[in-house]
DNA sequence: ACACGAGTGAGAATGGTTTTCAAAAGCAGG
DNA sequence: CCTGCTTTTGAAAACCATTCTCACTCGTGT
């Protein structure tokens, strides 16, 4: 129930494409936002990221935009300790993992073939069929193990 | 406040060692419940079996019992989709990983020693100390895709 | 049996996230 | 520029898993 799952009426006279987004103010400010900072981001954060820029927008509306982007696969998604969702824009929208200092939250992104493979591998053994992974490390980057 | 000042004692007779859980009714409830399923579990679903069973133990009492043994490492923690927490006992109390029926919940308890190495390498690849990682496939077990 | 601290539970509090719903904004055609 | 239709928005309320509060009970060592 979590899904952006639209209504797609068909009756509609001239309906566009389906799943195209309106380009809203709303929406640019949350992507944009996205843009400026390296490290994943709550929701709020995004929130006030955007407030501290001036413009205003609903802190549902970011949630629903954030949804949105993490469904098209424009942003990442993942939970931190405590189940809150944290977002952010990578370089790729190709499969690949996140290497996280659990101090600054700077953010790595990593490729490990040889784990896809391995995942593989593994679903076989046990007989199990489509098979997916979720892979986060978790590190002290340079900078914090440098100064604490 | 009646100070029977009797009790100068530095060394609390009654707090020997830290860490040590009493055995009480409602504990012993939680590690059975725990038991009698194969699965991950939500703390609601486990306060549920508990309740079916005839038991009345507080739905509190079952999350402190089940930080408490995910802290001592009995019990295998993990998010859902949705960020909610789920817990299984697992056979081992060594560090491994699962491969999840994403339609049943079957698990299974799997090993990789590949993907630990990799991961120290990636970590150290990149400058970053004290890499730990968070790792679960998800798939189809034999008998759901055999009969949807 | 006694005392005292650990353990418990009902309900309130928390806090992230989603839903509600009426008003505002987009879009296409007249 | 209007008109009718749909999507989007936002403030507040609803949700819901989880944690906290606090008076009370239980287990344990003496």
């Amino acid at each position: 129930m979590t899904n952006t799952d639209r209504d797609r009426v068909s009756a509609a006279p001239s309906s566009p494409e389906p799943g195209a987004l309106r380009p809203t103010r709303q929406r640019t400010a949350v992507t944009e936002a996205l843009g400026t900072v390296a490290d994943f981001r709550s929701a709020q954060e995004i929130h006030d990221l955007i407030a501290g820029h001036g413009e205003k927008v609903g802190l549902a509306t970011v949630y629903r935009t954030l949804a949105a982007l993490a469904d098209a696969g424009v942003v990442d998604v993942l939970r931190t300790e405590e189940g809150e969702a944290v977002y952010r824009r990578c370089a790729t929208t190709r499969h690949h993992h996140h290497l996280v200092c659990r101090t600054c939250g700077a953010t790595e992104e990593i490729e490990g073939p040889a784990v896809e493979d391995w995942a593989g591998a593994i679903g076989r053994t046990f007989g199990y069929a489509d098979i997916s992974h979720e892979l986060e490390l978790f590190g002290t980057c340079p900078k914090c193990a440098g100064a604490p």
